[in-house]
DNA sequence: TCTTGACTTAAAGTGCACTCGAAGGTGTTT
DNA sequence: AAACACCTTCGAGTGCACTTTAAGTCAAGA
């Protein structure tokens, strides 16, 4: 019972990368085919597998030219399995960092949103500015 | 007791914009300075806080062409501020997204490293993939 | 046979948000 | 007088990650 393979343009309605994508991310060395006789690229389950890990590296983040130094590092075999676990590790620290920013912003964000609602309701005074009425939470 | 005004330069190590962004930005509409006999730009505290404030809402993910539209909105007075309000609802609820689908990026990532960990310390056999160890949690 | 879907290389285009430089001008400070 | 910080317009450049086009070839299926 041979794998299921597929061609391109079933892989990519898969994955939900275009065919260029796919096509742009062999160039790049992410994503590397399999070829029938006649040169036809065709994937695998694997290659499912790959791409989804792949998606949940650049959805942390990681650019291109890092994803294209964790592939070359695999590639190298097991000798770079320190390298490649720290890396995952920056970039997890750098994704939760962003995390925590966005955090952030979005408390100012809803203050705002809960300021507006007030000025609706007419249960913040007119005359009071966001800025002052934001300075009530500064010290939690 | 007049005001401290700031001149462009000053004010661009203030709020960590470079002066070409603060003159874009004027461009686009979103910072306005006032300008003094001679035509040159000054900011007050209160820029201060606005740009602090448009900072938190780039930082949300909103991008320029919305926020033009928020600061269109705000110069044209209380009659939208519903508009605006739902503006920033659904911008932090885009946001809010945005950091549950980082989140389910983050962990995969990190039993990525678990079980780089495991291999290290061969707590994992040499031969389980990272699918197979995925599986296990598929449950929870 | 014709359509469909695949293949190639190389180059150009897109969208976003800056970022920079040229060229020429004013006003303040050393 | 020179240096410095500011002013203007406007067009070009940057970085990233695609996205599309052009122009031509090939093979399987209806």
């Amino acid at each position: 019972m041979a794998e299921k393979r597929y061609r391109i343009g079933e892989f990519s309605k898969l994955v939900g990368l275009s065919t260029y994508t796919l096509r742009y991310y062999e160039d790049q060395g992410l994503i590397i085919a399999q070829r029938d006789g006649n040169g036809v690229r065709y994937y695998t389950e694997d290659d499912i597998r790959w791409v989804g890990f792949i998606l949940h590296l650049k959805g942390t983040g990681l650019r291109l030219n890092d994803l294209k130094r964790y592939v070359r590092l695999r590639a190298e075999g097991d000798s770079t399995i320190a390298e490649r676990r720290d890396m995952l590790q920056k970039t997890k620290d750098d994704a939760e960092a962003d995390i925590a920013e966005l955090q952030m912003h979005l408390k100012v964000l809803s203050r705002k949103i809960d300021w507006y609602d007030g000025k609706v309701a007419h249960t913040i005074a007119d005359s009071e500015s966001f800025h002052d009425y934001l300075q009530q939470f500064n010290d939690k």
